[in-house]
DNA sequence: TGATGCGGTTCATATAATGAACCGTTGGTG
DNA sequence: CACCAACGGTTCATTATATGAACCGCATCA
């Protein structure tokens, strides 16, 4: 590992939740020596990509990264391309809709929005989705690169009673979203959560993000899982094709699958 | 220059007039090797930092900056980011400092510092700082959006015997402001207190908020406004930046000439 | 008042960064 | 069509830089 991907490292371990890192602490968390750890936070510091408190001499995340995010905004507007299409869909699922980035091995959320609809939300505030516990990481795990798998695996965390901590659950699981071209995780990450989630593409067809719908588990019905389920596909196609991806055609088809048996059952019912 | 430095350093080359880098462009830009700038290309692109584009292989800005900038935005409020600047910038100038931040129509207080180097201070305790009477106010209808004009217009109530209340010379006084970078107002508002501001600026350029030094007037010499105006600008592009804004190159310029103009003046005696 | 833990520093050692020269590909040009 | 130039990317001997055990001074606290 080179000095320079450990100091950016560093960076990771700030989190809404741990906004403010003292250097020993940080040594624990990063488990490296002091006087590196040191010289790295240094070289943050001068970047501007972290700034000591004066007070506590503890170290949080400086102005730097404002402007970056700025300048990422400005030039790939993902999220802002995004979140009409993702207010849309809380709207009309009457639930909580997320959109998550994969990045490397972690899927990151990028955007959400909740409907006003119903007073009990779903709200999740998370630094990376679990790629073995969301229906957004099930996505990935299902149509991202292969070696997502091995991450999932590494840290298979358990959250709630339903969490699937067996590989072999998991791979089966994995192996039903890709032929279904949804996610779908029922409590698996919180215990009033029922989550379904649909890919999203770049401009190869490759994997590039998740965007799902969170609905508290008890007011699911099956006329409701379908409903979201056909929501989730025109968002998805929508938010791929604002991004200039594609949708590779074996997802395409199975979202076509998807929407003629909820029409059959429709009219049979 | 570490390793990690030159890493990070890469990144600053990235801003919306050049969201898209090629390797060797940037090599150039850095003016470093190419295969140190790609391994530091590399680590980047691992950590989330940078992507590159599939077709024209260039790299841009990654989503890893979004997921810092939203951490930064909920744990680091703008007030205390402020704080330790406007502190130095009492401190410094021996007066009262203030931060205010503009939302709708209202300028808005949002902190305070006193100097204790002398025994009378300029102590202003307000709701919000009325548009045409405060410098902070000159600053948000020179800086801000238009439409302020109108709400100033609206209430133009008079204070001291010395508050504006002609919209002539209100207008002209506010072209005046940003000509200069600064905002100005003798015993305006109190009969008492001679008033500097300069302004901030959010991500986009555009107004945030003022930064003001109350200086009791009758001690307010011919250097000491100098040197006012030179904390005020340090301390205004110290906050700005804080908040990940950037300074309109017009205002930066108008801050740079009274600098120079300091400085002839300083030679010249 | 001694013990503990903190942020920060030193310096000999060891490891990782470096860049000239290289490769394969692409795209424009006489 | 063959040539060339410029691109992104790779190699390996050389060298500079990163590293961490031990250290310092300073708080806090028993």
């Amino acid at each position: 590992m080179s000095s320079a991907a450990k100091t950016l490292d560093l960076l990771s371990y700030f989190s809404t939740t741990r906004p403010e890192i003292g250097l020993s602490e940080l040594c624990g968390l990063a488990g490296r020596d002091k006087a590196t750890t040191y010289r790295h936070l240094q070289v943050l510091q001068e970047a501007g990509f972290l700034e000591q408190s004066p007070e506590s001499r503890r170290y949080r995340l400086g102005p730097a990264v404002l402007r970056l995010a700025h300048t990422r905004e400005k030039t790939v507007p993902r999220k802002s391309s995004a979140m009409p299409t993702l207010v849309w869909l809380a709207a009309e699922t009457g639930e909580t809709a997320h959109v998550s980035i994969l990045s490397g091995n972690v899927l990151y959320p990028l955007a959400a929005a909740e409907s006003d609809q119903h007073s009990t939300r779903a709200i999740i505030d998370i630094e990376a989705f679990p790629l073995h516990a969301t229906a957004s990481g099930l996505c990935a795990l299902a149509f991202g690169p292969a070696d997502l798998m091995d991450a999932a695996l590494r840290d298979m965390a358990r959250f709630t009673r339903r969490t699937i901590t067996d590989p072999h659950i998991l791979s089966q699981t994995v192996a039903e979203a890709r032929g279904a071209g949804f996610g779908r995780t029922d409590r698996s990450f919180d215990d009033d959560i029922h989550s379904l989630a649909a890919p999203l593409f770049d401009q190869s067809g490759g994997f590039a993000g998740s965007i799902s719908v969170a609905s508290v588990a008890t007011r699911l019905t099956p006329e409701k899982d379908h409903r979201i389920r056909h929501d989730l596909a025109r968002a998805a196609r929508k938010i791929t094709r604002n991004w200039g991806g594609v949708i590779p055609d074996h997802v395409a088809a199975g979202w076509a699958r998807d929407a003629q048996n909820s029409i059959a059952l429709e009219t049979a019912s």
